[in-house]
RNA sequence: GCUCCGGUAGUGUAGUCCGGCCAAUCAUGUCGGCCUUUCGAGCCGAUGACUCGGGUUCGAAUCCCGGCCGGAGCACCA
């Protein structure tokens, strides 16, 4: 320790490397993580449920889901079974999950109470009526109406269309920012839930149930992104209606993601019109997308948790992901060779001593996962694109011999690593003729590249990430039929 | 237009609250070298930033004012 002693240097606050500590924790903290089941988890929901993850394993306590479908037009009935997929293969886990269709109940429960307290006003103004007023700071004749007639209004809304009146949260009509001026908590909505079917016709919006609800949870901290700020401040209103405590409020900024589609209803129109397989096309920013990729869970919650929690934008690029991953993938994957352009190759005059099995390890830094078995004859597949047009240049068939090409012909040159070293040559990947395999690897841009690759590639397993020597990192989807399918992830 | 917020190397971050230890951290990218029977990994090195202008101060990335640039919100969506 510091055997000088005596250097008290006051310190500022301590600091853990990496991520930031939360405000204000006091003891245990509860976290929630809330989606609109509008489609599959992308990228950017993401980083909510990492962080809050992250945040919930360092102090305890608890992460709830909570799904928020209280919008019955933007639910996709499949995205209830579709996010906690994606939370899984993020290896985020949760305590509890609600549903916020389940509790319409208790939001009547509270609508009612908030108007008792004064709080929130039914309001019959067209939507543009009010508007005007709101935007020039004026209340409307329904503000000062009596807790009576409130209530009398509300009890009459289920049996009235869609558009005739809503439940208004009373703010501050002078506030300067006229968004948060006296804010609608309740809105009939004649459409079929998916879920729920007819059973209800007044909604809350999101700003009541979401803090009725992290209210109700005892949610201490809540992550959100900074285009709630304004949202933050208007369910302050309410909190402060019913004499609840405000949890701390966090927002973070928008995360760009460089050449990709974030939009969930950008893509739906596009898998709906044909432009995209599915959700996990790979041209998506969808978990699934990312996860089919071969791109690392791990990967993307290092990424989350240096990107942190700043409310400044960032923007994200494939190759940092690409560089994250590769620190994951480099020990998992194990090596085959394929080549993408197949180009049979005679080579003339090999002695017969030099034919016969290669072996190359499944993994250079771990031999211990055995051998890979290659037949090496007069005839092999190389990539078209490695053969040399200069007759000069000399060619290394990895773990085999060192060939020349002269006019398209190939010549045995020498056997040696030694002599391939002094000239310079590429020393290149090569498939056997016997027993090669075809294989697809979907690119990034979803094209399909068919490639030949050697014959023990098969006995590598559906989810399993590879390294095609010299191509990349690929992760094997599923066997379609015969041919293996790939999906390339990168160099 | 109105309201609010932000701006540290190519990118992502630390530092900003509580000014000096910051000629500014770490990662990734890029470039170069070594090594390696992969264009992967590893090792070594290089590169490169406090948005601008004023002010306060002995001293400013850090505090104040203004400009510029960027973003979010302005719904009976979440």
């Amino acid at each position: 320790m510091d055997k000088l002693g005596g250097h008290v240097a006051k310190k500022k606050t301590e600091k853990v490397k990496g991520l930031a500590d939360l405000p204000d924790v006091d003891g245990e903290v509860v976290l929630r993580f809330a989606p609109n089941p509008s489609g599959p988890l992308h990228i950017g929901h993401a980083r909510a449920a990492i962080l809050n993850q992250e945040y919930r394993k360092r102090y305890g306590g608890k992460l709830i889901l909570r799904v928020e479908d209280t919008d019955p037009r933007r639910v996709d009935p499949e995205a209830y079974q579709m996010i906690p997929e994606d939370l899984k293969w993020m290896q985020v886990e949760w305590d509890e999950e609600i549903i916020q269709s389940d509790r319409m109940e208790i939001y009547y429960q509270h609508a009612e109470e908030l108007i008792k307290r004064g709080g929130a006003y039914m309001c019959t103004c067209p939507g543009n009526v009010f508007k005007e007023l709101k935007d020039s700071s004026q209340a409307c004749p329904h503000r000062d109406a009596s807790v009576e007639e409130n209530l009398a209004l509300w009890h009459q809304m289920p049996e009235t269309a869609e558009g005739e009146m809503v439940l208004r949260v009373k703010t501050d009509i002078q506030h300067k920012n006229p968004a948060i001026r006296d804010w609608v908590a309740m809105r009939v909505v004649e459409d079929t839930h998916p879920r729920v079917g007819s059973k209800y016709r007044v909604y809350p919006m999101m700003n009541f149930s979401v803090a009725v609800d992290d209210h109700l949870c005892g949610v201490t901290h809540v992550l959100r992104g900074k285009d709630h700020l304004a949202n933050s401040e208007k369910q302050e209103y309410l909190y402060h209606h019913m004499d609840w405590e405000v949890p701390q409020f966090i927002h973070y900024g928008r995360l760009k993601m460089e050449d990709i589609l974030l939009s969930t209803s950008k893509a739906r129109q596009g898998i709906e019109d044909g432009t995209y397989s599915g959700w996990d096309d790979p041209r998506l920013g969808t978990i699934r997308a990312i996860a089919k990729r071969g791109i690392q869970a791990e990967a993307i919650r290092k990424l989350m948790m240096e990107i942190g929690v700043k409310i400044a934008d960032s923007t994200v690029s494939w190759k940092k992901i690409y560089g994250l991953n590769r620190g994951f993938l480099e020990d998992k994957a194990n090596r085959y060779f394929m080549v993408a352009n197949p180009h049979v190759v005679e080579i003339e005059g090999i002695p017969d001593s030099l034919k016969g099995t290669v072996e190359r390890p499944l993994h250079p830094d771990h031999p211990d996962r055995g051998m890979r078995q290659l037949d090496f004859e007069d005839m092999i597949y190389l990539d078209r694109n490695d053969i040399p047009t200069n007759p000069e240049q000399v060619l290394r068939v990895m773990d085999a011999v060192n060939i020349t090409f002269q006019d398209g012909e190939a010549h045995y040159h020498s056997a040696g690593l030694e002599e391939a070293r002094k000239a310079k040559a590429k020393i290149v990947q090569w498939v056997p003729l016997k027993g090669v395999v075809v294989i697809e690897v979907v690119m990034p841009d979803a094209t399909v590249v068919t490639g030949y690759a050697e014959h023990s590639i098969s006995s590598v397993k559906g989810g399993d990430v590879v390294q095609l020597e010299r191509v990349g990192f690929a992760r094997l989807d599923q066997i379609n039929g015969h041919i293996p399918r790939f999906y390339y992830a990168h160099k």
